[in-house]
DNA sequence: ATCCAGTGCTTATACGTATAACCACCCCCC
DNA sequence: GGGGGGTGGTTATACGTATAAGCACTGGAT
């Protein structure tokens, strides 16, 4: 049983007394077939029986196209929600009969990341929008990917794709901590690779505020944010770029004897669970992510079908006010 | 170039004016095949200008193997723990010629499951133990999958596993807060679905250290947090089965204003960066994976060129004491 | 001159599937 | 008794690749 080849749909086929073109057409009940009930149930008794599972390469090969829909995660850790946000994708696609595939493409980006992808012959690629160049997209293009699909900060002007509205953020958490009268108002832009690009869109949506923003590199690191709340005067409404750094500074904060939000305040990005045990209760910019994965799956299905084009969507924010701020 | 079928050897064939077998003896660059270096470039050149890319699922066909191995990730939030560990198997599996890809696997699990991963005929199988059942390994086996490798807590006795050494875990913590003097101990159990097994796991391992030790079921709710506090006389340490709820369980005593661990001793697992960040600094049981990856891959990489069996490979723990016991 | 060994390719085939095209049969109706 | 139209299949082929087997030629050695 275990050291023989797979099951073909011809051994099926030979099981069941039919043809091997029966088989196919048993299993994969195309419409207009005209095949007896009878043979129907032989057919997938036997392959029932010989636990013939298809070969999705041998298909991909015949019909020319997979039904993958290759997603490429970035290489930044992942939060729980995009974690999320993958999850429920893998949902409405599986449920429209795409197989979902995570690639975890290590640290290779545009043409490189691109070939490695278009091997499998994807029917979709969803990407992070800083793997994806011009010329990456021509060879996927070539490769008879029919959807691709960016997501990131960046718009890119090939490829339809959900943006994060980093300016968004910036600006709703600015004004938030102006209406609380706070004064000086600081951002803090985080120094790691592939977070300080959108710490930075961040900021210009703070800037965008209308009141003078105080910049500050930080990074993920407790001497850092230490020496950073030592430089505090006190009346400061500080933009943390996410819960993670708001963390870190409210332990700072805690340990230079300051007061959250008397002395200062903080604000965070991403309703993460666990920023919600801080004491205090960290305020912080929810982005609403629940409308995203259907109307992904949405948009891949009609450019597969080709029933339309680009579609740019934003993510919808919201003012989480707890007691930081 | 963007409306054509995508290019194939026999198109970089004919570009090169050789015959297809050239291109792939070419491409490949089999050992022990006799084509001149004029030939070569010029097979090289036309394949770098048609933009060719080989069609994975032909080569399989042709081959009988795919090269992929297919990790099928758990649907528990995965934390940083994991994520690195997928990473790290990604890069080591990636430089030996594998093709990690990583199945979503929505909630499927057994027959079901193993019958979706068997139709992309991955060379190997990484999967949460959970979802293996004899019936699903026996599917994969018949499908030609040549390693399969779980992950998880509880042994498989047919496939080699990664296993989690939970029952450590609780003995560990407990040793060290009965060190610490602390006499209640307790052992939080989490209630939701899929950590629940581990939890009693751990309590299992926490009960082997020799003294009584109070299971508390607990969900992961500020409420009932709080509740569980309400019940403390003082004195007790709480092994919270690992940081997040660790950190749950210090919001709830910082808002009962109890002192840790002058009260209450708490104690964690996974070192999580997030829980460094608390105050006092939690102490926590981490567990190293370090070796995992590498030794993962070469396991896989033995069992696929059929020279090694089964082994079981054990996370090490340590012991990482702060401030909160 | 003939044979042998090597070099540099080409020809032919099989992998497993989907589907267009064809075929045999039966029943009915003029 | 012959044509027409449904019913229930079968035969043949192509998808793109890897590789075994063969073939033409060249340059010695016998």
């Amino acid at each position: 049983m275990s050291g023989n080849r797979p099951a073909t749909s011809m051994d099926v086929a030979r099981a069941a007394g039919v043809s091997q073109a029966t088989v196919s057409y048993v299993l994969n009940d195309r419409p207009g077939s005209r095949i007896s009930e009878e043979t129907r149930s032989r057919v997938r008794d036997a392959a029932e029986r010989l636990g013939y599972v298809p070969h999705a390469g041998a298909r991909t090969l015949r019909t020319g196209s997979s039904g993958v829909v290759l997603v490429a995660v970035p290489d930044i850790p992942q939060g729980p929600l995009a974690t999320g946000l993958l999850e429920e994708l893998d949902k409405e696609l599986g449920g429209r009969g795409y197989t979902v595939v995570q690639y975890g493409a290590r640290r290779t980006k545009g043409v490189a990341a691109a070939k490695a992808w278009a091997e499998l012959r994807p029917t979709a690629v969803v990407a992070d929008a800083s793997r994806l160049t011009r010329a990456g997209i021509e060879v996927l293009r070539a490769a008879g990917v029919k959807a691709i699909i960016g997501m990131g900060h960046a718009p890119m002007d090939d490829v339809p794709s959900l943006l994060t509205d980093h300016e968004g953020v910036g600006a709703l958490a600015v004004r938030h901590l102006v209406e609380r009268g706070r004064d000086p108002v600081v951002a803090v832009v985080p120094r790691e690779e592939g977070l300080r690009e959108m710490g930075l869109a961040r900021l210009r949506g703070a800037r965008s505020a209308g009141v003078p923003v105080t910049a500050v590199d930080l990074a993920f690191d407790e001497a850092e944010a230490a020496a950073f709340v030592a430089g505090l005067k006190g009346g400061e409404g500080v933009f943390a770029y996410n819960d993670e750094y708001a963390m870190l500074l409210l332990a700072a904060l805690h340990d230079a004897g300051l007061r959250v939000p008397g002395d200062v305040a903080v604000i965070g990005c991403d309703d993460l669970p666990l920023a919600r045990l801080t004491r205090p209760r960290l305020s912080t910019v929810r982005p609403d992510l629940s409308a995203a994965p259907a109307r992904m799956a949405t948009l891949i299905d009609r450019l597969v079908r080709g029933t339309a084009c680009g579609d740019v969507d934003v993510w919808t924010l919201q003012l989480i006010e707890r007691d930081s701020t």
